[in-house]
DNA sequence: TTTATTATTGATATTAAATATCAATATCGT
DNA sequence: ACGATATTGATATTTAATATCAATAATAAA
C-alpha cells in the first residue's frame, strides 16, 4: 500500500471512530465533503465557500451549512486544520500526517502560499514557553510580504 | 526628560508628520483619543469598543466611528500594532519604540497576554524567508495555551 | 476677519462571515 | 419496521468591520 493510501484509511479511520465516540451519524453528504477535501485539496487552504462552490457542481443538494459544518467536524476530530490568514475567511487544510506540523509565507500580492518547516523556530519557542511556565496548546507563525515572483527582493 | 517623555513627543511628532503629509486635520477628538490610548494603554491591547466605552466616560460625545477610525489612523501612522488573536476583535497596541518587535503568548483560559521576543527566532524565521526568496513585509507569531496561573504546566 | 474649501464627525446603514434555528428527513439500534 | 435521535438545507440572526451622508469643524484664501 502506498503511504497517501495508508494515510487515506487512517483519516478514515480517525474520521469514524471521532463519529462513534460522539455518537454522531454517517451520511452521504458527509462521505462526498470527505472525499471531495481529502482528494483534491491536500497542500491547499480552502474557504467554506469555495469548497462549497466545487462541491455544488457534482451534487448541487448539498447546502453550504452542510460544508461549513463537516469542516468543522474535520477540524474537531484531528484530520484538517483551521486556517487564518488575514482575509477574514477561515481556510481548511487537510493534515498530512500525525506528527507533521508546518507554518504559512503569504504572499499580499498574488495570494500565493508557501509552506514551511523549522525545527530550530519550533524549539526556540518552546523554550521561551517554558521559561515563562507557560503550558502551549498550539502556536501560529505567518510570514506576510512577496513571494518570489512577485518581489523584486 | 525622561525616556517615557521624549516617546511621547516623538509620537506626537510622528502623527503629526502623518496628518500633514496626508493633508488631514488636527480635531480635538483625535487629541483626546491620542491622549487616553497612549497614555493608558502602553503593554496593552485594547479593542476599538472597549477604548470607546472608556473614553466615552469622560467624553460622551464622541462617537464610536472616531474611535475605530482613529486607531486605524495611528496604525496607519506607524505609532501603533493592529492585532489579532484569534477572539474575531481587532486589538490595538502602542508601539514603544522605533525599534521594538515582539510576540506574544495567549492564555485560553483567562485571556491574559504575556509579551516576548527572541532574536533567535527572527532570524531564522528571516532566514527561512531568504532562502524561499520570500520578501518579507510583516510576521505574526503567536502562542496559544495556559498561562503560569492557569496552567498545571 | 470673513469666506471658501475641504476634511471630520457621529448617527445610522450596510456588508460579510460565522453561527443559530427549525421543520423535514435520514440514520441506526432494537 | 419502529422509534429515538442526529442531520440536513433553507433561512434567520449575530457581530465586527466598514460605508454613507448631512451637519459641522478646521484650515486656507481673500
Ligand atoms: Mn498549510
Ligand atoms: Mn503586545
Ligand atoms: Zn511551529
Ligand atoms: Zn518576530
Amino acid at each position: 500500500m502506498t503511504p497517501v493510501a495508508k494515510r487515506k484509511m487512517e483519516r478514515r479511520k480517525t474520521f469514524n471512530d471521532y463519529i462513534a465516540k460522539k455518537q454522531l451519524k454517517s451520511t452521504k453528504q458527509r462521505d462526498i465533503i470527505f472525499n471531495e477535501f481529502f482528494n483534491y485539496y491536500i497542500g491547499r487552504h480552502v474557504t467554506v465557500e469555495e469548497l462549497y462552490e466545487d462541491i455544488k457542481r457534482s451534487n448541487p443538494s448539498i447546502g453550504f451549512a452542510t460544508v461549513y459544518r463537516t469542516l468543522k467536524l474535520f477540524k474537531e476530530s484531528g484530520i484538517a486544520s483551521e486556517r487564518n490568514f488575514g482575509d477574514g475567511k477561515a481556510r481548511y487544510e487537510p493534515i498530512r500526517s500525525e506528527t507533521e506540523h508546518h507554518h504559512h509565507m503569504i504572499c499580499t500580492e498574488c495570494g500565493d502560499i508557501v509552506e514551511f518547516a523549522n525545527m530550530q523556530i519550533e524549539s526556540c519557542l518552546h523554550q521561551v514557553a517554558k521559561l515563562n511556565e507557560f503550558n502551549v496548546k498550539n502556536h501560529k507563525l505567518e510570514i506576510y510580504g512577496l513571494c518570489s515572483s512577485c518581489g523584486e527582493s
